[in-house]
DNA sequence: ATTTTTAATTGACATCGTGTTCATAATATT
DNA sequence: AATATTATGAACACGATGTCAATTAAAAAT
C-alpha cells in the first residue's frame, strides 16, 4: 500500500531542503523553522512526519545505506579480495550517482555517528572473513579500512575526475598492498 | 602574563562539562544552559569567554592538535616512512594520555569537520613527500591514511589493550604494506 | 462525479533557550 | 587595606519549539 501523493511530496521537499541546508551548516544549527520555510511546508506538518532535524537526517542516511546494502547483496561477492573489485566499483558508482546526498552526509558538517554505522555494516558483511588474523587486529583492520574508504569518497566527490572504477582500484590497492604497492605501480 | 585564577578555573570546569556532555549527545543538542548548570558557572560568565558550544569545542580541539603539533616538531622526522615509527608511537601515546578528550572529540557524536582539520594538518607536514606519486593519487592517499588512522584511534581508545607502540606498528604496516603485509606477518 | 477519507494549512498557545545588561558580591592583585 | 578584575543573580526582549483545534485542500473510494 503506497502512501498518499501528498505525503511523498512533503517528505521529498523536506529531504531536499535539509540536504541543501547541510551544505551550509551543521545539523545542530539548522532550525526546523528555516527548514520548513525553505521547503515551503507548514511547521506542523513537519512534526507529523519527523521528530526533529536529526530524525529526518537519519532517515535520509538509512535510505542511502539501504542502496549500498542492495548492491552488496545482489552482487556476487567472494571471500577473495581481488574478486570483489567489481562490487567495489558498483558501490563507488552508486555513491557517485548519489553524489549530492553523499556529500551532504559526509561533508564538513556531518556527524561521525554515520561513519560508525557504515563500519558496523561492513563488519556485518564480514568482508575480511577469509583472512587469518587475530580478532583484535581484525577490529583495527575494519576500522582502518572503513574510515579510509570514506575518507577517499569524501575527497573524490569534491572535484575528483576519476571514474568509479579507478577509485575502486585505488582503494583496493591501498587496502591490500599499501603505499608501497602504489609506489611500485608508479602511480 | 598568566590569567586570573578564576578565569582558569571557569574555563577548566566549562571544558570538562562540555567533554562530559559530548559523551552523551552531539554538540548541536547541547545547550549552553545545561552546560553551565553542569559546570556550576553562571550563563553570563560563559558568554564572556565563548561565543557558543561550538566555539568552546573548537578551543578544546585546537589545544589537542597543538599537542600533536609539538610532537611532530620536536621529534626527529625523516622522509623515510619506516623511520617515522618513533614519532608515530609518541603521537599515539599522547592520544592515549588524553584519552578522555580524544574520545569525546572522535566519538560517535563528533563532527567530521575536526577530521578535516587533521587531514589538512598532515598534508601540511608533507609526510608522504618523498613518494613519487601523481598529485591526484597523493590526495587520495592522504585522505585514505588520515581517515584510516583516526578510525584506528577511535577503535583503540574504546577498550583496546594494545600499547601505543603496537598501534603505531599496526598503522605503519597497514599504511605501507596493506592487508597482505599484515597477513604475511601472520598477525 | 460525488462522497468520503486523509493530509496540509492557519493561527494561536505556553514553554524554553538565547544573548545581553546592570547592579552586586566575591576574589585576585597591588 | 585599597583597588581592580571577575563571577553572580536577576531581569529583559526575542526567537524557536512542540502542540492543538478549526479549517481548507486534495487524494482515494464509490
Amino acid at each position: 500500500m503506497k502512501s498518499d501523493r501528498r505525503v511523498r511530496y512533503t517528505r521529498m521537499v523536506l529531504k531536499n531542503a535539509l540536504i541543501d541546508l547541510m551544505y551550509e551548516k551543521p545539523i545542530g544549527k539548522i532550525t526546523v523553522k528555516e527548514l520548513c520555510e525553505k521547503a515551503d511546508v507548514n511547521r506542523g506538518t513537519f512534526y507529523s512526519h519527523y521528530i526533529d532535524q536529526f530524525d529526518l537526517q537519519k532517515q535520509i542516511f538509512d535510505e542511502l545505506v539501504g542502496g549500498i546494502d542492495q548492491i552488496m547483496d545482489s552482487s556476487y561477492f567472494s571471500a577473495n579480495i581481488e574478486r570483489s573489485g567489481e562490487m567495489l566499483t558498483r558501490i563507488y558508482g552508486y555513491l557517485q550517482d548519489n553524489k549530492h546526498i553523499v556529500m551532504a552526509m559526509l561533508g564538513e558538517n556531518c556527524t561521525i555517528e554515520l561513519q560508525g554505522e557504515i563500519l558496523a555494516f561492513l563488519k556485518g558483511k564480514n568482508i575480511f572473513g577469509s583472512l587469518l588474523l587475530q580478532p583484535d587486529i581484525m577490529e583495527y583492520l575494519y576500522a582502518f579500512t572503513a574510515s579510509g574508504c570514506l575518507g577517499v569518497v569524501r575527497r573524490w566527490l569534491i572535484d575528483g575526475k576519476e571514474s568509479a572504477e579507478e577509485i575502486a582500484r585505488f582503494v583496493a590497492m591501498a587496502t591490500t598492498q599499501g603505499v608501497l604497492g602504489l609506489a611500485r605501480k608508479g602511480l
